[in-house]
DNA sequence: TTGAAAGCGCTAACAT
DNA sequence: ATGTTAGCGCTTTCAA
């Protein structure tokens, strides 16, 4: 069944059908709805590879997901998946590590696929023009915006939350309780990521609030693996050192470190409080239940999409939308109490 | 850039690069090592959608993942994800909400996307031949089998671990342990899924061990919502139950569970011991740790794309493949303690 | 308003 | 072992 079948059947040439098939203004009404009654009888459906062949363009969108076994972005896709799909496109899928580059790949997608356009989740804060040049398609990073890099504002799109803003806002939670001795966890203060702008709003809260830093108090994981946190965190305690609370950049990192802390004998938040940042559906159940900023996956992810269609079908331009988290209050947080 | 380029830089006709892009055999290994070359130093890209025009198929895979906010079924779709890549086809996710019918899915999904098979993933296990025939091409259920069904052996393939065999094996860790009174927490005993077969299993551990089936200790959740688990729990302990231990049919209702239990003042294991199936990472980070059965969830997926691939190509038949489970000693079962 | 025809990039006969 | 060539199903000039 093929668009000569319907030419055929409805006694008109296949660049009519083409054109009724495209909503092309210029067919007669009359042969119009012989065509579509024509497809609607032989239930034709058009081959999209030769209409992608000839347009050269796909129905795909691509989401580069770095950060495999990050349980945040999975909830993040699981909204984009659903989303790209009810408006007609079809999302291609692309997982990788932690340590590569997203950006090579999403080029390579690019061409494989014939992407329409790109959403970056987890990805580096510190993209250049230079190297987006590979990309010629939109895109439009979710959870994150182009902090460290020279991209000019109307040359990408972004969804995120103020990283540093949310990060100083923990650690504010934490002081407000009365802690002053607040160790933090993170994968690496330097890769130009989510967790360099978190552990500067650390930082900056630490002091806005007349705190000195203690190096020796930042634990470097150097990956997201939950093993590092939990070995980091050990190493800390056994380092000596002197804290009454900890900020973990993410949920997840969260949930490791307190369990370092409860196997070393740290009651939390009797010894220790824990405030994080995600707010993941599995830190309702942790123990104690996690104290965490949750960012608004749903619309991150939507209104993600929302950018990247309207790029990509023309009616939008590129924006960038910063979006607010609320604070779920554990009991993971404690005042602390004078010794 | 396309296969034209690739033969004039070469000096050879366009129907050799083909040959060597699809790894025919007529090619000598001069021609094929100059080709691959010039590929890789132009940064050729084969078109697809030209691909799939002349061979009349597309590449694409179909995943129907059931159960949106399964952990489990996370782990296994980013193994799924690079292995379909990795062996040249596109992975088309699809996330249906656990009351979808996946079949149907599937059905609509193939025709949209000119499918080449498709993996289901915990789905039900009561498939019929009739309902079936939506489908034309070939599918290997993931994480199940068609227990239930009237589907012919040969008609699909599965790959899965024996769920009634290991939750039976699990509600013996625990009488091993001494206890007699095993509570369960599941979604529903009649729902023809993984639930009801890890059901069967616990009840037939009773009946082997010689233990009475106590309806007052089954929870039902109704769904997979680990609220829901939690307020079941909760149910149970309010309604005066005597247990002294509890099998959770998966890791992520487990972690709810033990939520509930600690809330509640239980201490896991001193006053119950917890064990499930699965084996997640985050299950190493409860407090206390998790011990649970774990399935090979690498491995899990691979098989299921190996299998379905060889289907997809014609090198292979309809198998099923059934794995085992490695217990995972974590510190959330104890030994009875006679009171 | 409609039709004829030239490709899009690739694969697979068929020929050499 | 390699080249020539006819399409795959569709869109899009260009001509009528």
């Amino acid at each position: 069944m093929t668009i000569k079948d319907i030419a055929a059947y409805c006694d008109v040439s296949v660049s009519t059908v083409s054109r009724v098939l495209n909503d092309h203004p210029d067919v007669s009404p009359a042969v119009r709805d012989l065509v579509h009654e024509a497809i609607r009888k032989l239930h034709y459906v058009p081959n999209n590879s030769a209409r992608s062949l000839v347009s050269s363009r796909s129905t795909a969108i691509g989401v580069v997901s770095r950060g495999v076994d990050n349980p945040f972005l999975s909830s993040l896709i699981r909204v984009l998946s659903r989303e790209i799909h009810d408006r007609g496109y079809t999302m291609v899928l692309h997982q990788i590590a932690t340590q590569a580059d997203e950006v090579q790949a999403a080029a390579m997608l690019e061409r494989e696929k014939k992407l329409l356009g790109v959403i970056f989740l987890g990805g580096r804060f510190n993209y250049t023009e230079d190297e987006l040049r590979q990309l010629t398609v939109p895109f439009v990073c979710c959870t994150y915006t182009n902090t460290f890099g020279d991209l000019r504002e109307d040359a990408y799109s972004s969804v995120s939350i103020r990283d540093e803003d949310e990060a100083e806002k923990a650690v504010r939670y934490l002081v407000d309780h009365g802690h002053r001795r607040i160790a933090v966890v993170l994968d690496d203060p330097t890769d130009s990521s989510i967790g360099q702008l978190r552990f500067q709003g650390y930082r900056r809260a630490l002091t806005r609030c007349g705190l000195d830093y203690d190096p020796a108090l930042t634990v470097l994981t150097g990956n997201y693996a939950l093993s590092a946190v939990y070995d980091g965190i050990c190493a800390l305690l056994d380092s000596g050192a002197d804290f009454t609370a900890l900020l973990a950049i993410s949920d997840a990192l969260a949930i490791a470190a307190i369990k370092a802390l409860t196997d070393r004998g740290r009651r939390v938040p009797e010894d220790c409080s824990v405030i994080a940042i995600d707010g993941l559906e599995m830190s309702l159940y942790t123990v104690p239940t996690l104290t965490t900023l949750c960012q608004p996956a749903e619309e991150l992810a939507r209104e993600s999409v929302e950018m990247l269609v309207s790029l990509i079908e023309g009616t939008g331009s590129h924006r960038h939308k910063l979006m607010e988290t609320v604070l779920r209050p554990g009991a993971s947080v404690a005042r602390l109490r004078e010794a």
